[in-house]
DNA sequence: AGGTGGACCCGAACGC
DNA sequence: TGCGTTCGGGTCCACC
C-alpha cells in the first residue's frame, strides 16, 4: 500500500527519467482513472507537455509541466508505475494506462484493483487543491510538535484514526501507523486529545522516525507494490506491528494482537501499548 | 463540527 | 476440488 515512503521512492526513481522529456504519446486504457474526465479527452491534453520536475506531497504525486499545469497520480492502494528505458513493456492485464517519452521510452500505469486516479490541473490550480486535503509534510520542518498537538487537541476519535486523517499529517497510512504507535508505546484507541505533551512530542519522533526509515529501505513490498525499474522495497522485513498478529513483540515478547480501529486493521502490542483504560 | 461507516474495486485467503 | 464469502485499504461522502 504506497504511503508517504512508498510515493517518495516512486518519485526518486521518475524524477531522472521524466524530467526534461516530452510526452509524445499518451494512451488510457481504464475511465475509472480520469472520471469524471474522458480519458481520451485526457490524453490529448497531457500530450506534447514538457515535464519539468516530480514532486510528492503526502501521498500524491505531481507531475509538473513547462506550462504550469500539472498532472497529480494518487495510487491509492494497488497502483503502481514501471518504466521501460527501451520503451517496451510486458503484457500486462493490469495496465491502465502508458506514456511515451520524445527519447523513445515509456512509463507505464498498473492498477489492480483500480482505485487510482490521474487529475490534470490548470497553472496554480494544484497548490489549492492539495493545501484543502493535506496537513503538514511529516519530515519538513513545519511538522512541529506545536503544530501537531494543535491537530490532536479536542479531537475525541482514536489517535490512529486521527493520525490517518491527512489533515492532521501527510501521508501516513495503515502501515506506518501502526509503526510509529508501536515505536512511541502508545495504545491506537487512545482517545487523540487525551495524550500528554511528552507523548506527542514522542508521537511525533516516531512518526517521523518510522516514515523516514521507510524511506531509506525503498518502502515495504507486501503484494503489488513495486520501485519503477521493478526492484522491491525491504521496509517489510522491518515491521514491528503491522501484520505480525501472534508474533512477539520486538521489545517485550508478549504476542502481538490484531483489533479493528475505524474500520482498519491495526495492530500493537497489548503489554508495550496500554490500553485506553489501564493508561489513565 | 467531528465522528462513523459504507462505497468504490478485485484478487487472495478463507470456509465448507 | 470447487464454489461462495470475506477481507483490505485511501479517500470521499452521507448521515448523525
Amino acid at each position: 500500500m504506497p504511503e508517504l515512503p512508498e510515493v517518495e521512492t516512486v518519485r526518486r526513481g521518475l524524477e531522472p527519467v521524466l524530467a526534461g522529456r516530452t510526452l509524445v504519446d499518451v494512451r488510457i486504457s481504464d475511465s475509472r482513472l480520469t472520471r469524471p474526465h474522458d480519458p481520451l479527452a485526457v490524453a490529448m491534453r497531457l500530450c506534447g507537455n514538457r515535464i519539468v520536475a516530480v514532486d510528492r506531497r503526502g501521498k500524491y504525486l505531481i507531475v509538473r509541466f513547462e506550462s504550469g499545469g500539472a498532472l497529480v497520480i494518487h495510487l491509492r492502494m494497488t497502483g503502481s508505475l514501471r518504466s521501460a528505458p527501451d520503451g517496451s513493456l510486458p503484457d500486462d492485464t493490469h495496465r491502465r494506462a502508458v506514456v511515451t517519452l520524445d527519447n523513445g521510452s515509456a512509463v507505464a500505469y498498473r492498477d489492480v484493483r483500480r482505485f487510482g486516479t490521474w487529475d490534470l490541473f490548470e497553472p496554480g490550480a494544484v497548490e489549492q487543491y492539495l493545501d484543502d486535503r493535506l496537513g503538514p509534510e511529516p519530515l519538513s520542518g513545519r511538522f512541529t510538535t506545536a503544530v501537531f498537538a494543535r491537530a490532536l487537541a479536542r479531537r475525541r476519535a482514536p489517535i490512529k484514526s486521527v493520525i490517518l486523517d491527512q489533515k492532521t499529517v501527510a501521508g501516513v497510512g495503515n502501515i506506518y501507523a501502526d509503526e510509529a504507535l508501536w515505536r512511541a508505546k502508545i495504545h491506537p484507541l487512545r482517545e487523540a486529545a487525551a495524550l500528554t505533551d511528552v507523548e506527542v512530542a514522542t508521537l511525533r519522533r516516531t512518526i517521523r522516525a518510522a516514515l523516514q526509515r521507510g524511506v531509506e529501505l525503498q518502502g515495504s513490498t507486501l503484494r503489488d507494490y513495486a520501485l519503477p525499474d521493478g526492484e522491491y522495497g525491504g521496509m517489510q522485513n522491518e515491521f514491528k506491528a503491522y501484520g505480525r498478529e501472534g508474533e512477539p513483540c520486538a521489545r517485550c515478547r508478549t504476542p502481538i494482537e490484531k483489533i479493528k480501529v475505524g474500520g482498519r486493521g491495526t495492530w500493537y502490542c497489548p503489554r508495550c501499548q496500554r490500553s485506553p483504560r489501564e493508561a489513565v
